[in-house]
DNA sequence: ATCCTTCGTTCAAACGTTTGATCAGTTTTA
DNA sequence: TAAAACTGATCAAACGTTTGAACGAAGGAT
């Protein structure tokens, strides 16, 4: 076998079992189990339960930082948001538990929530801002609007669409059929609001 | 002392509690320790941790029920939703905890989710999408747009707000005192939207 | 070539602690 | 005095972690 296959099952594992019952509703025992690998081993390599969880979170977010590509393109203000939302709703879709694991920490925090879920969140929501930033200076945007509840809004209709769909799957189709239409939404009301 | 002070107490006394670590993260021991009650009385009123969890949820959701009042306001649709937000606003404001608890059964469900949590957010997404049915059969509203994603974008401008303000706080102002220039921008943004 | 040691890895077993729940008994209330 | 409210002690089960032994591979030393 490959060096430390171990490791690579813990985390394969372990990834949709925390991201199911956050890292208190799993018991080493269930995430060894789910893994096919002695309990021990969690200790021998992350030092413990809430150190596989930390690995987990960092290989999670590891997927979030890419976004930074799309700030640096040298594109119109309005289609570098439309590439984030694009960005972000195909993050979700390739990453179903990604949304999970940062609500969680949001809602209830652990160690890892200073050191990897807070930083990430404040980098993004910064990323926004300057892009907003952006396109006031280029005298497309409205100047009345606050930028951060400007950016927020937008973030809040992704997010919070994928983020309520284990409750209004019955009342609405959030198959990934649609996601073209949602995104199109999506910029329809944020683009009415915010251009001049 | 008045009859079942205990209950009342535990009741208090695990609302932070849950709210913060959910329901796995928290001690029977803490939560009596809390409430200045012995351990026993716990099973005593609510036949469990999970009992005492559900009641917690019960009482946080009943308050969310009132929403159904404004529905039936005989008033233009527009100031309808914006009384919903309204209300939303200043109940998350008035009861810190409920944002907290129902996001947390949305990324980590419990046997409540079914119980109560689904059947309470589905009954808001009806009543919102009842009202913008409303305002398309009085012409008022684009007829282009999907109704769905339309009020799950509003209901993602508020509640994201909240939810992020753990790791935003020192990015954007959360205090109450700018509610009211949200509550302006978010109908700003959703009447442009909207709006024929 | 053979032996011995060392290393990283894996294992079953056991560790001490904490968990949620229960019970017999006591106090309070009506 | 009977019912309701409450207490401290105790339970088995589950928890996360540690232990010491076992394993094959690799590297010198003889």
């Amino acid at each position: 076998m490959a060096e430390s296959d171990c490791r690579k099952n813990l985390i394969a594992a372990a990834v949709p079992l925390f991201a199911a019952k956050g890292l208190n509703g799993v018991s080493v025992r269930e995430l060894a189990g789910a893994a096919g690998v002695n309990l021990s081993m969690i200790s021998y390599y992350f030092g413990g339960k809430e150190g596989l969880y930390a690995a987990v979170l960092t290989e999670q977010f590891a997927i979030l930082g890419k976004l930074e590509e799309i700030e640096q393109m040298e594109i119109d203000t309005l289609q570098k948001f439309e590439l984030y939302v694009r960005a972000t709703v195909s993050r979700y879709r390739s990453n179903p538990y990604l949304l999970r694991f940062y609500t969680s920490e949001l809602t209830n925090p652990t160690a890892c929530f200073e050191t990897i879920i807070k930083p990430a969140i404040k980098r993004v929501v910064q990323m926004l801002l300057e892009t907003f930033a952006d396109g006031l200076s280029g005298r497309k945007f409205r100047d009345d609007l606050n930028p951060t509840d400007t950016v927020l809004a937008l973030a809040g209709m992704i997010n919070f669409y994928f983020l309520l769909e284990p409750a209004t799957a019955e009342l609405v189709d959030h198959s990934p059929e649609r996601d073209e239409q949602l995104i199109r939404h999506i910029m329809d009301i944020f683009t009415r609001g915010v251009l001049r």
